[in-house]
DNA sequence: GGGTGTCAAGCATCG
DNA sequence: CGATGCTTGACACCC
């Protein structure tokens, strides 16, 4: 998501409120409020980008009956060329219930339907296998070494363009970075590492370490280099509770640990692109990153923005209203689509 | 136009 | 055993 820009890629609607209709429009605000998300990245020198997982309502839902992979290829393939062109990165990040190694069958195929349509989209976009899908290795019902091995008979299934592009994130409270390096023994998934999770759930070994032996997994031609989630504790709160704003001393004591090791990092940090700019402002101060891009001037929020997450602009654009000629224009375009 | 209950989906934990 | 949090809010209805 991007807080400074007044559009959201991540527009829904409700089931009871379906219509092929609904999805085409929802889809093009989505795709074009994506495009400009990519531009304000580019221009402010943030080359990863984690696209939400809500670009197509009920994407993987049996009631969208859409053609939306060929009514939006031209769209997808755009975002796509510019993300290549401009050597960007990008990685999407299935929810919580995308479940690979649940007893129940119904939920393991709604959990491949997901990772299907969310992988069609990279796809659609030409990227090659380095753009990844994230997920976790699922639920524990009380028996680790079943449950893991659940997820290894389940991923065996998967059509391969999604197999090659799944990643596994070691999780805060089940299974630690030690169960993701015994999942990649056996099938080669890489594990994309999370400093935080780690912190909250691990079997000793230190932080450097840690990325270590993660970053081991990860194969350069197939899968580029490691990517990694970064956050910390948000004080007073729930352990495991992401932090609002990033905390510059605690990141600047994480890049000693990272060291020389080539990582694309992903902020888990609910204030977005502002704490982005902090971190990229570090990383250029310790010559970790290239001067900014030209033009680049930093964003100033208040530290009370900061602090609040409030840094969007005061006025958010007006919910569009239901615009009947774009509607006419779309069946004009496309009479097939409302049968 | 602002406030708020609810929303497709899973799991573990809390009280 | 129902509510809660995870998480990235946003919709849709009420007033």
């Amino acid at each position: 998501m991007n807080n400074s820009l007044d559009c959201t890629s991540a527009s829904t609607f409700r089931l009871a409120s379906y219509s092929d209709e609904r999805v085409e429009q929802t889809v093009a605000s989505n795709l074009a409020c994506l495009k400009r998300i990519l531009e304000y990245n580019l221009e402010h020198g943030l080359m990863f980008f984690r696209i939400g997982s809500d670009i197509v309502p009920f994407g993987s839902h049996a009631v969208n009956t859409f053609p939306w992979q060929t009514r939006f290829a031209p769209e997808f393939k755009a975002i796509g060329d510019y993300i290549k062109e401009h050597k960007m990165r990008v990685s999407m990040h299935p929810d919580q219930f995308v479940v690979l190694n649940s007893p129940n069958p119904d939920i393991v195929q709604r959990s491949v339907a997901e990772l299907v349509y969310q992988g069609s989209m990279l796809d659609l976009m030409g990227l090659d296998s380095t753009a990844k899908l994230q997920i976790h290795l699922g639920g524990l019902y009380g028996d680790r070494d079943t449950a893991i091995a659940r997820f290894i008979a389940t991923w065996h299934t998967l059509p391969p363009e999604v197999q090659i592009r799944v990643v596994v994130e070691n999780d805060d409270r089940l299974f630690s970075l030690r169960d993701c390096l015994e999942l990649n023994a056996a099938t080669g998934i890489p594990i994309l590492f999370d400093n935080f999770h780690h912190e909250c759930l691990n079997n000793g070994e230190p932080m450097a370490e840690a990325l270590r032996l993660a970053a081991a997994t990860w194969q350069p031609e197939r899968d580029g280099i490691m990517m990694m989630d970064y956050s910390s504790q948000s004080h007073g709160e729930r352990r495991g509770k992401h932090v609002a704003s990033i905390e510059e001393d605690l990141f600047r004591d994480f890049l000693k640990e990272l060291g020389d090791l080539d990582v694309d990092i992903m902020l888990e940090i609910k204030d977005k692109e502002a704490s982005a700019h902090q971190a990229c402002g570090i990383m250029r101060e310790l010559t970790l990153l290239p001067p900014a891009p030209a033009g680049y001037e930093p964003p100033v929020f208040t530290p009370k923005q900061i602090l609040e997450g409030d840094t969007a602009p005061k006025t958010r654009k007006p919910r569009a209203k239901k615009d009947k000629s774009a509607t006419a224009q779309a069946e004009q375009l496309n009479p097939e689509a409302h049968n």
